[in-house]
DNA sequence: AATGAATGAGGATTCATTCAT
DNA sequence: CATGAATGAATCCTCATTCAT
């Protein structure tokens, strides 16, 4: 059986909410070790310095983010399908938890070099989800079959990255998960109209 | 006329090269100070504060990345052809002034919540030609008629600066200019084979 | 009968060679620990704080140190033979433990004034034995029967002391216990021609 | 002209009261600032870092120790009167602040092994100057021709070092300047009474 | 207009000690 | 006796900004 560690997640919990509300650069430690309802000390029994922190929220909560939406597109048939499942689980996830929303959207670019090809690292099973789905979409002749996949998953991800970023900073006033049809319908066709 | 204040446009140009080498945080005003050759407070009879500093670098040279792009685009006939001049401008301008990239992709991105807003004002008029574009095709019936612009609009954006940043992180080492046909025909026509 | 207590002696052991390892700052409680296989908290029941094991490895080591000088000299039969044994014994004492010697020439001598009392309280037998051996020399009138013996003291002290010091920090790259007799030479002869 | 750097000197004043008084580790930046009747940040005009001040405080009252010494002994004509002048002037300067005799015999000594290594190099000329008062000694004949340099300085050294170490241990309550001619005769005559 | 010496607020991290088990 | 997870106080240094010259 595992072990919970609920320190560790009380702290991963309180660093979003702290994050979220003060900004990068104003979530002390102990202001996190106080919401997690910690001493400051015992942060550092679970992680190596506050960078490790941001890390590890990062890295628990993409984690979680990428499987659900691997999970989601498991059973769909085509790669039009997983696709506009992706990007409706990708808005989703996010409009569900806009404390979450502020972190990756916001906050947690204002961090340095070095915690940002953490970041990075942690991306990479994503952005290789989204090359699958293209990568399939020309094997199925769905997609065109000349495509430079690197060139779409980044127009993909550029694509819902902007998006989401613009509904955070619009402070989630309008409803996102409604525009992934339309979303998923212009990554597909583009702006051409049919002949 | 306008007064050249060359003070001031050596302190511009001083921190573009200071971010560039040093990154955000390690870029301390008496650093800029002394690259442009002036005594710290000097800084401040040109500029109110440090974020000021750093407004005044990105609205001075978006100011120009935009005049060029609106300019290029002026006389071409089609929104689709504006669309892949726009496309090749962006790509070109930040192709040819590497330190430029790295402020505007990497660095510009550390500052805090309210430095950001300031540069999404920059950026307005930018977002407004993308928009014109797309209205402009959309009456010319070379584009789908019921196109949220809004959406198209991060879309384009969101592509545009995703595959830029994409480029600065692998330090500019292919060539970005050459892709612009193919975003531009991966935004037109989208992902779908021709029936 | 004393009990062997063998936790309280391997703490002491552990606490010399992690002082002489590491120095006396970066000898933390929790290393000691450590290295005597112990838990923390144990470290506690045996002593009242850190600083008083560090008085407790003062204690038992330099205890030993004068009991062993003592039993030499037991035998000697003039001050000056005994003032000899004496300087041999302490130079070849800490000669034989290099990692005592660092401990007690410069790692202790890092502690506070309040610990620094405290060692002088153990030192305080030492420093009798040495007063003993030049009050007996006086009523032998082998030494003068003038000398302030609290300034003799002083002297053979302080220059056994800055004589070892100079080797440890020397690394012991040279042989300290042949030194003994010129030491002792020069302590009773002082540094003047015989006429 | 020699510029008077008056805030450096300031800084080096504050640091000897604030040492003497509070003891090393007692002794933060912000008291020494607050002494010195500067901001913090200002010390840091001056000093490198903590360690900076203390090795400055050393090398300053230090070097002008020497001097005086050096000096005194100047116009000395045999070795045996300039050793006596020197175990003078190294009592009577003690003696005379008592507050820098705090630092040096006490505090000092509390620092790390990096602190101690330029504490070496700083005091290497006035140990210099004892060599060559027994070398000068040696030529003149008034000491033995068969000296170990080395040896014999250390036994001076150590000798002046453990009387004044004592002497502020008991709070400077006896006259020590008064010692200085028994200390010479002890060191050039030894213990040996008269045949 | 220009200088640059001086200011002083602000925060991550360590580690001796405790105490529930 | 023994453990070791948890505690929380304590401090050096940076750097944006000011202002007397």
């Amino acid at each position: 059986m595992k072990k919970t560690k609920p320190k560790y997640n009380q702290i991963i919990e309180a660093a979003v909410e702290v994050i979220a509300e003060n900004g990068y650069h104003g979530s002390q430690v102990s202001k996190i070790a106080k919401k997690a309802g910690v001493a400051d000390g015992t942060i550092y029994l679970y992680f190596k310095n506050k960078e490790d922190i941001l890390i590890s929220v990062f890295e628990e909560k993409m984690g979680q983010f990428i499987e659900r939406i691997i999970e989601s597109i498991h059973d769909k048939q085509s790669a039009s399908s997983k696709l506009l499942t992706l990007i409706e689980m990708h808005f989703r996830q996010l409009s569900e938890n806009y404390h979450l929303a502020i972190v990756t959207q916001l906050e947690l670019r204002q961090s340095n070099a070095a915690l940002r090809l953490q970041i990075n690292k942690v991306l990479k099973p994503y952005l290789a989800v989204m090359d699958d789905i293209v990568k399939e979409g020309m094997s199925e002749h769905i997609f065109r079959d000349n495509l430079n996949v690197r060139l779409v998953r980044q127009m993909m991800f550029g694509t819902l990255d902007e998006i989401v970023t613009n509904w955070v900073m619009k402070e989630g006033r309008y409803d996102l998960v409604s525009q992934a049809p339309v979303v998923h319908d212009l990554l597909t066709n583009g702006l051409t109209a049919k002949s």
